[in-house]
DNA sequence: ACCAGGGTGATTGTCGCCAAAAACGTTGGC
DNA sequence: GCCAACGTTTTTGGCGACAATCACCCTGGT
């Protein structure tokens, strides 16, 4: 059985799935406005899926708090308040804390290495003055401690989360100065889960997140 | 639009979230084995409810990772390994942590007394020897923590989490000992809460998770 | 000129049908 | 007597169509 438009070409994938990647993406690159109304045959011509996999890829975004639905009324962009936002950078804050205690414990010379390695780059990106690489590497060394850590369940409620706040994250990070405190907060996590000092790394991701919570707050 | 069988009488809930709602039910009163098949038809005439709303609950509890579902096959509950429940537990552990922490920064007069009352009656009900009563109390009181602390997505993080592991939890609840070695942890994370002392709050109560995973480690 | 009411178009929610795939039982061969 | 291959039955997945609801506009009355 194929979808109407055929879309084997993009991959194995199967309608559900690719309309849910697709509609993942848009909102995190915000292509659509938070509050905006998706409506579903305006997204069948988009993805060239069946409407089907569209109600369930939204459905599914749905579960993930990223939409919300409204009945016969159709969905759209969550918009999260700050409070919530706080709420949900509180979560990141413990469970970032978990990830950086667990890395410590687990950290081998190979990841000590490449977390080394990200440290350099962040450094030289606030150096040369690179908000949008720094930005980048950031989550990648994010992601590099999540994998270190080994707590899969950990990994995934945070990705999650982080999905919520894309936005406020992003207005976030360009804001001017913010990577030079972020820097040294970030530097300081690496230091003490390659030195294998799990209390240390799980305050020093802690204390990160604070800052971060903090900058928030005071945005606005 | 009314279902067949025209189930309004239950409440203004529609075929999906009834379904749902009883479903998830069913899986945490543990009336569905893990592993067992869900036959769609089945749900159908047990909940009165159309394929349609059958198909979307289990989606919902898929996204909940209370179920799995493998491509033609349906959907089974989902086994969650030792490993996995531990993990689970990790994340728990920091996320009740910061709900003792909020909670103690902002506990008033009248949920000191109702955290008090609890105490009294788990002190009463390990004195008793009734564990049945004492689980039921326990789940009762982090439940009072969780809405003193105001921390609504920490809440629902746990709330989810938790139903993924009521199995191994239960299991854990009916060893004779652990409510005794249980309680002196609760009654610690109840007078930190109230004192106000945030961070002694915050360790009682992740000191009392260890001692869970210990305790599930050891059972195997 | 403005508000109320009704009607029309657009959009969502639900249901039934059909095809694909897997589980099951049966039969034939070795 | 046992295993394999085939056909049947059961179950799932997907798609189209219909009904219900909402948003908008248009008209008529005050």
């Amino acid at each position: 059985m194929r979808s109407v438009a055929d879309n084997s070409e993009v991959g194995g994938k199967d309608g559900k799935t690719l309309a849910s990647e697709r509609l993942r993406e848009a909102v995190i690159r915000g292509e659509v406005a938070p509050g905006q109304r998706l409506v579903e045959a305006e997204l069948v011509e988009r993805f060239r899926v069946t409407r089907s996999s569209v109600r369930a890829a939204i459905d599914e975004l749905v579960a993930e708090g990223l939409f919300e639905r409204v009945h016969h009324r159709g969905a759209r962009v969550r918009t999260v308040s700050l409070a919530q936002a706080v709420e949900i950078l509180e979560c990141r804050k413990v469970l970032e804390g978990l990830i950086a205690a667990k890395a410590a414990r687990r950290v081998s010379v190979t990841d000590a290495k490449r977390l080394r390695a990200y440290a350099d780059e962040l450094t030289a990106a606030v150096r040369d003055g690179e908000p949008l690489r720094y930005s980048s590497l950031n989550h990648e060394m994010h992601a590099a401690l999540r994998e270190i850590a080994g707590q899969s369940t950990a990994a995934e409620l945070i990705g999650r989360l982080n999905a919520q706040i894309v936005r406020h994250q992003f207005q976030l990070s360009l804001r001017p100065g913010r990577p030079q405190v972020s820097l040294g907060e970030h530097l300081a996590v690496v230091e003490a889960v390659i030195a294998g000092d799990a209390p240390a790394a799980e305050r020093a991701m802690r204390d990160h997140l604070d800052s971060v919570i903090a900058a928030l707050d005071s945005s606005g």
